[in-house]
RNA sequence: GGGACCGUAGCUCAAUUUGGUUAGAGCACCGGACUGUCGAUCCGGAGGUUGCGGGUUCGAAUCCCGUCGGUCUCGCCA
């Protein structure tokens, strides 16, 4: 039994300073580092707020209490949880550690309770030694010890509180939508959960809460937000869990540049809150434009270096490569590397082999030097088309220019990575810089080769942004919408757009993605049914948070701010979910496993 | 479904390129020394199915095949 006393911390472990000389104080943590030294013991104690010096002094002669004090202070083991109480007393001038906040100082122990004992870790939970993920993640209660991930938790905490705060300001009721709801057609893969009750019947985990807040605007709640797990069931990736956590949000009564402007306020409280700026202006660029400069529809705009389209210039080359493409439909773009023309030859094949991976046969590069242009395709590129190059493209002598010639989506996918893998290499991705930016005007579909039909670029219940229904029935490419999506150094941080609160657009939208009225009423009829009861004009968005808190730590993986995250596998070290069921609870699922287990 | 890299002591790594004596080091752990350290130091000790299975070879951590696991990635992710 541990008395009550031993428990109850004046302070934590990341609080004291000089103004505390000679309280007398209680702390309670862990030992991160004992250091004996014979006459006297140090103990480094660590909580969560930070880590305080503790000594235990030879005890003076008859000190019974400090003996027994000294001799269990001197059995204390690496993450062995204690308590302590003593007296707060200055270092001395010469013994202050600079890299402790509460260095000035230290407590010297009167009393020591050991409140648990630890077996040796597996690992220190120290910033100093890298450690295998899975490894981490099998113990991650001792991974979470360290402060990297402290911090990344707290700061978690604080943007999520931070994001409640400024909508619960603006008007905004935080309402729960269910977990278990139906499988929908579209989009990614559902996880699937059986239902007990409903023989052979199954809900579907959310990919996102979308319709439910559609119906909450009809409910008339005007103002919806949720902090809530999302689920697909894809491959993961470095920025990619099968769970992950949005800020969703939707409003009545309102234009796409009021829900702008509402994300804005969120996030530039989550930016205060992380220490990052956040732009008076969020620069808004059209999909047309970014995929015109940029190649693609969430660009880093950290730095410059923009594609240029040259296909009129390099059409009336010689260069086959450049001609044929242009010939079947294709388009040729190249990005001007400034200072570029320094790279060697093996790192220019190091970018070939990077391209490759996207798709791309091969890399064309010229360098610019001393007014004109050498190597690579240089022997196809007359005077003429060299200066029209220079003048399109703005190079300068010292630069680099690579060219794809393809269709003009191969060609965007190729190029737009390019051009941020070589920002990378020239030093151009600052990681503590946070440069955002809205993408506008996305078309309201695109063309899917693969399956002859129109699929939603953003979800089928966008609003086209078209005045005349006709136009958008006779030409559902050339139709934008209204949607829009919030992007920070390149990568997607939120989306939304305005919905279609008239049944009979939303009827012409679905007929236009092939989704026949029998099959809309089986799977959306709810929401259809929901937009004839005096739906209102509404829309919103939702914010990826896993990815926001990444960025603000500058984490290289979502596992770093998720508390227990899944590998790329979708298993968990810890857990070792997912495992096998008993028959049992198969058998009232009326479930069968007809492929026998891997192990 | 495809590509790349990785797997050696509890942890982080070396030895793999060029097959060759007993697989080494730091940290952690165990024992000892030390009255001012702070990722303490010093002395000593213990700790190994080189992921697993098979093959080549006189001989495999090293070469080959398969497999399991991890990471990155293309596809996929409205």
């Amino acid at each position: 039994m541990i008395p009550d006393a031993v428990l109850n911390r004046t302070h934590n472990c990341g609080q004291l300073r000089e103004s505390d000389i000679g309280a007398e104080v209680r702390l309670c943590g862990w030992v991160r580092s004992y250091r004996d030294h014979g006459g006297v013991i140090f103990v480094d104690l660590r909580d969560r707020y930070g880590i305080t010096q503790v000594v235990f002094d030879t005890p003076e002669e008859g000190d019974q209490a400090g003996q027994d004090s000294y001799e269990l202070a001197d059995s204390l083991r690496n993450e062995w949880v204690i308590s302590i109480a003593g007296v707060v007393r200055h270092r001395g001038e010469d013994r202050i550690n600079p890299k402790l906040d509460t260095g000035q100082i230290e407590v010297v122990s009167t009393e020591l309770t050991v409140l648990n004992q630890s077996d040796s870790v597996p690992f220190e939970p120290d910033s100093f030694t890298s450690v295998a993920e899975e490894t981490r993640l099998k113990y991650r209660y001792i991974d979470l010890r360290r402060p990297e991930m402290t911090r990344a938790m707290t700061l978690r905490h604080e943007i999520t509180s931070a994001m409640r705060s400024v909508l619960d300001g603006e008007g905004f009721v935080e309402i729960e939508t269910p977990f278990l709801t139906r499988s929908t057609p579209e989009g990614a893969r559902d996880f699937l959960v059986p239902s007990r009750m409903n023989q052979a019947d199954f809900y579907a985990l959310p990919q996102s809460p979308q319709l439910f807040k559609q119906i909450l605007m009809v409910g008339g709640l005007d103002r919806y937000y949720q902090v809530v797990r999302c689920f697909r069931d894809e491959d993961l990736r470095a920025d990619r869990q099968p769970e992950f956590t949005q800020l969703d949000l939707e409003m009545s009564f309102v234009t796409q540049r009021d829900v702008m402007n509402v994300t804005n306020s969120v996030l530039r409280k989550v930016c205060q809150v992380a220490g990052k700026d956040f732009p008076e202006e969020v620069p808004v660029i059209t999909h047309d434009e970014a995929m015109d400069k940029y190649g693609i529809d969430r660009p880093d705009i950290r730095f410059e270096m923009f594609l240029h389209d040259v296909s009129g210039i390099a059409g009336a080359t010689d260069f086959k490569v450049f001609t044929a493409a242009i010939e079947s439909g294709g388009i040729v773009k190249t990005l001007c590397v400034p200072g570029g023309a320094k790279f060697t030859r093996k790192e220019i094949d190091v970018y070939t082999a990077f391209v490759a991976d996207y798709g791309a046969k091969g890399l064309a590069w010229s360098k610019l030097e001393d007014g004109a242009f050498a190597g690579g395709v240089a022997k196809f590129l007359s005077p003429e088309v060299q200066q029209q190059l220079r003048d399109a493209t703005g190079a300068n002598d010292g630069d680099i220019l690579f060219f794809a010639a393809a269709g003009a989506d191969d060609v965007n996918r190729v190029l737009a990575p390019l051009r941020v893998r070589v920002a990378e290499d020239l030093g151009l991705c600052d990681s503590e810089t946070c440069a955002w930016c809205w993408i506008t005007e996305f078309p309201l579909v695109s063309y899917n080769e693969q399956e002859k039909r129109w699929d939603s670029l953003h979800h089928p219940f966008t609003m086209p942004a078209v005045e005349d229904i006709e136009q958008l029935m006779s030409d559902p490419g050339a139709a934008k919408s209204l949607a829009y999506d919030i992007v920070c150094n390149g990568t997607e941080m939120g989306g939304g757009s305005i919905r279609i609160h008239d049944r009979h657009i939303q009827e012409k939208v679905f007929e236009i993605l092939g989704i026949g009225p029998q099959e809309a009423t089986e799977k959306f009829g709810f929401l259809l049914d929901a937009l004839r009861f005096g739906a209102p004009p509404h829309g919103g968005l939702a914010l990826g948070l896993d990815r926001i808190v990444m960025e603000m730590v500058s984490a290289p993986s979502l596992r770093d701010v998720i508390a227990f995250p899944k590998t790329q596998r979708g298993t968990c070290p810890l857990t070792g979910a997912p495992g096998e069921v008993d028959d049992k609870q198969l058998a009232e699922l009326d479930l069968k496993i007809i492929v026998p287990h891997k192990n």
